[in-house]
DNA sequence: AAGACACTTAGCCAGATGGCTATCTATTGG
DNA sequence: CCAATAGATAGCCATCTGGCTAAGTGTCTT
């Protein structure tokens, strides 16, 4: 099981690719639109969708010939939740060492 | 700028690194311990240990032979508040679009 | 003082990544 | 039906990445 976590970190790490989130974020769009902003050859630019459609965190469908985008919010969240879980898990363990540190105080005195 | 985004991201998209992170959400732990239980020689393990620190997500200090390594929390917060940004637009987008369709279908009854 | 331990550094290599140009296909507007 | 538009595909590079082995440094432990 190949995890889906490397492909959307992986998707996310590059800029460009986070660019386009962004833009996606506010309405779908056809690719020629999301590449317009960007200083690369188009050719490139297919490159970075590709990565992000296989990552699963946009989906497209072609109508003549354009080819619009999408986000997909579920894998959006799948990240965040990971995110959140490991600094949950970390920050709970700094307030029970505070607990801990406090409690050792207040017995000293 | 280089995005510190970029960074994390990074980080984050390897699955070793992903794993040491989750180690260090529990606490704090030496080099080798973190090492252990990956099948991968210490030195491309160290590779790995360094891009988490130098992306921030990670700190450490050497204590005699040991160096110990802990989380840091505020990155990850940086991250998930990134996710959490770009879900919630979209998100709120497509609310708007059902609440729109709710209302036409009203409109034509 | 010697050996073990916990890293650290250097250098090699194969494959992935991100950039390019050039060429191709399929739609559509006039 | 022709030209322009929108995107797809192929192939070439340079650099980055993640793996290795081998050898070095500094700190215990006995």
């Amino acid at each position: 099981m190949t995890n889906h976590l490397d492909r959307f970190f992986d998707a996310l790490a590059d800029p460009t690719c986070r660019a386009v989130i962004e833009r996606l974020a506010q309405s779908p769009a056809p690719v020629s639109e999301l590449h317009a902003p960007h200083d690369i050859a188009l050719s490139t630019f297919l490159k970075h969708l590709k990565v992000l459609e296989e990552s699963g965190l946009v989906r497209s469908e072609k109508k003549g010939r354009v080819r619009t985008v999408h986000i997909e919010a579920g894998p959006l969240k799948t990240a965040e939740g990971w995110l959140s879980q490991q600094r949950g898990l970390w920050e709970a363990r700094l307030d029970q060492l505070e607990d801990l540190i406090t409690h050792l105080n207040k017995t000293k005195m």
